[in-house]
DNA sequence: ATATTTCACCGGCATATGCGACTTTATTCG
DNA sequence: CGAATAAAGTCGCATATGCCGGTGAAATAT
C-alpha cells in the first residue's frame, strides 16, 4: 500500500561521480600539462604544503586515500625530487612527507596553472554553484557521511514518534 | 579598483572530486565485496546492458572514459567470462561487447547488491539531494561542459553591453 | 620487564585510467 | 582506382588506488 515503489534511480551515483571525475581530471590535467604534472600530484604537493610536512598517515587521512596507495603515489615525486620522507624523530615508525626546494618551486609553478584551471571551471559552472558543491563533496567524503551510511538501514519508513526530531538519517550538513 | 581580489577557494575542485569519489567507492566497494566484482565492474557491465552491445568507443563515450583505458579495464571481465568482444559485421574494425550468460547473471546478483548500497547513500544523503546531485555531475561529465570550460576565458568582467543576454559563461543546465 | 596488542609503513598483486605509437579498416579525394 | 586521411582498437609505459600479508617500533597489560 501507499505510493508505487519507483524502481529506484536507473543511475548509479557512484558512477556518476567517477564520470565527472574522469572528465574534470582531463581538464584540469590539460592545463597543469606544462609543469609536467597531474592534477592529482599538483594536488598532493598543495597538501603536503599546506599540512607542513605532515606523517604519511595523516596525509593519507587528510587525502580519504588509503595509506599505502599514497605511498606509491608519493613514489614519483620522490624519485624525481619533489619530496623526501623522513623518519620522525619521537616516533621512529612514522614517516614525514616535506617539500623539497624543488618541491617548493614546483608548487608555486603549478600554483599559476592551476588557479587558471580554478578559474575557468568556476566561470563554466558558476562560482556560488561551485561552492556549494565542493561543501557537497567535502560532506561525501567526510567520515560523518561514512557513519550515516553505515547507520542506514532499511528503516526509511517515515517516523511518526519523533524521539529525536525530524529527519533522522539524513546527514545534517556538519562541514 | 572594485572588490578585493578574494585569492580564490582554496580547494581545489578537482581535489574535493577525487576525495569524494574514493570515499564512494569504498562504500559501494564494500557492499559489492561478496559479487567478487568492484563497483566500476558492475557499473561497466550494467553500461554494457543498458547501451545493449556497445562498440567500446561508444561504450567509452558513455563512460567518458579513455577507449584505451576501456581496453585494459575490459579484460579483467572478459579473462572471467563475463564479456565478450566481437568484431562487428559491418565495420571490421569495431568491437561490440556483449554480455555473455555469466556476465548476464553477473549483473542481476550485482543488482541486488547494487541497489543497497543506492538506497543506504540515499538514505544518508538525501533521496532529493543524491538526484539534483548526480544531475550536476552529469553536467559535468558532459561535452557542454568541456566546451563551456574551454571557452570560459578570462573575460570574467561583468560585460555591459548584453549582446546576447544575461549571464554568458555559466553552462545553462542543458542536462 | 616481558608478552601482547597496536601502529606506521613496505612490497607484491590487481584493478583503474591515460597517453602515444602502431596496425588494420574504412572513407575520401584527385 | 590509388594515395591520403580518418576511424577503431591494441600494446607498452606510467600513474592512481586498494587489499593483504609482513616487519619493526611504540604502547599496554600482566
Amino acid at each position: 500500500m501507499g505510493k508505487t515503489p519507483v524502481p529506484l534511480p536507473l543511475t548509479c551515483n557512484n558512477d556518476a561521480l567517477r564520470k565527472a571525475t574522469r572528465r574534470l581530471g582531463q581538464l584540469f590535467d590539460d592545463i597543469l600539462q606544462p609543469s609536467g604534472l597531474r592534477a592529482t600530484q599538483s594536488g598532493l604537493l598543495r597538501h603536503i604544503k599546506q599540512l607542513n610536512g605532515p606523517t604519511m598517515t595523516q596525509l593519507a587521512d587528510e587525502l580519504v586515500m588509503d595509506l599505502s596507495a599514497l605511498g606509491h603515489t608519493l613514489k614519483p615525486l620522490a624519485r624525481d625530487g619533489y619530496i623526501t620522507l623522513t623518519p620522525d624523530a619521537r616516533d621512529r615508525r612514522a614517516k614525514r612527507v616535506k617539500l623539497t626546494a624543488s618541491g617548493e618551486a614546483k608548487v608555486a609553478e603549478t600554483e599559476l596553472l592551476w588557479r587558471i584551471a580554478q578559474t575557468r571551471f568556476e566561470a563554466a559552472f558558476g562560482q556560488r554553484k561551485a561552492e556549494k558543491f565542493r561543501k557537497t563533496l567535502a560532506l561525501l567524503a567526510s567520515s560523518d557521511f561514512t557513519e550515516a551510511f553505515h547507520t542506514a538501514t532499511k528503516i526509511n519508513r517515515k517516523r511518526h514518534a519523533p524521539g529525536s526530531g525530524g529527519k533522522a538519517e539524513t546527514v545534517k550538513t556538519s562541514i
